[in-house]
DNA sequence: TGTACATCAGTGAACGCGCGTTCACTGATGTAC
DNA sequence: TGTACATCAGTGAACGCGCGTTCACTGATGTAC
């Protein structure tokens, strides 16, 4: 082929996995750069990649795969990434750290918005039942829910911390969601001053 | 035609717009029932109205004017529907409107789900920019706004009264919204409970 | 009253598109004897 | 050391699909003279 097509080197023997991550990576910036879950085709992975659309079978059960893994994944760095900034804002006291985490909510939101959607959309309405146990979702509200009952002297663990941490982050989420999905400006400031007052208002009742 | 397609029969002279109204119809109806927007093809909406796909174009620019249509229609209705919920609980007072119309929009988001995607969904990241001054969400905006503000004692405008009514309609949003799209299973008292804590919370600072 | 014509409200067939997926294949690299 | 064969990591062509949209048309209803 002279065309320009830059076509990707095959691996050699035993590093048939390499591609895989490939694949995955590339997913993950054709959405990140422009797309909806929908919108996501193997055949622009494929391209992407610089491969055949059919070699993505070798590597996955078929598109619902690919994209399940990639939702995983992005699941598991945020709730990584949230229990980490976490800790390090906790050196100044559990508040502090539960500050520390609803800021880089916000900032992972702000600067991953189609990843935050993916996550985080309502288009995800219908989500199969038997999958609901084990969804991801939970380890998000498990870190949520460290977090708040942190702040609470004693460490029984007390039903309300549930309440009042699915409260802080469910409407953290709805504030964040507006800031990126409607013409509202709202601006970095803004969203964490409204994070803020959502962090008050959730601890002091 | 002998099979069992339902046919409509064409209207008559003058009466030409009455198929407009049928296709929005048939658009809301698989809207509600399965679709995300993305998903709404004119040949579908064609099949539910029994016409013949090219008949859309009678009434329609495109599909884009089909669906702006529709989203157009969902937010006036949702603003309308909230205005005079506000106003039916009004009579106790204009927290009670407040409060009425907090419950209000908790009820038209569960009962029609996709259609509150529509309007809310995150998936409408990039909005034109042109459009950003003239969208209908400053409609509902201004609703909540309003409601807010009669909250008060004094009716001069308030600077403060817009942020509280953010907050309040944002934090509302999230609790909706991860209602209806997570497996955290959110029934309709629980959700109420937890619209009038954020309530109380604008209100109370 | 008749008749030619205009208008309205549609239709059927076709276009080109990108898609997910399947199929039989190819060429390089390793292994058994 | 040679050679037959197995395995790996892919590819190219084709399938059938539903889609948005365009085109030239049809048949019923109205109007001018």
């Amino acid at each position: 082929m002279t065309d320009g097509f830059k076509r990707r080197t095959p691996s050699r023997w035993g590093e048939g996995g390499v591609l895989r991550e490939e694949i995955l990576a590339a997913a993950a910036r054709l959405l990140a750069e422009s797309g909806r879950e929908g919108d996501l085709s193997l055949r622009a992975v494929a391209r992407e990649v610089g491969i055949s659309a059919p070699s993505i079978y070798l590597h996955f059960e078929d598109r619902a795969e690919l994209v399940s893994t990639l939702t995983r994944r992005a699941y598991e760095r945020l709730v990584g990434d949230l229990r980490a900034a976490r800790e390090r804002g906790a050196v100044d006291g559990p508040r502090a750290g539960l500050r520390a985490m609803t800021r880089r909510y916000c900032a992972l939101a702000l600067d991953n918005p189609r990843l935050y959607r993916l996550m985080f959309g309502i288009e995800r309405i219908e989500v199969p039942r038997e999958e609901l146990a084990s969804h991801p979702l939970w380890w998000v509200a498990e870190a949520w829910h460290d977090a708040v009952a942190a702040c609470r002297p004693g460490a029984a663990e007390e039903p309300g911390d549930r309440r009042v941490a699915k409260l802080l982050w469910f409407s953290l989420h709805g504030v964040v969601a507006m800031a990126l999905s409607t013409p509202f400006q709202v601006d970095r400031q803004a969203l964490e001053e409204m994070a803020d007052d959502l962090l008050d208002l959730a601890l002091t009742r």
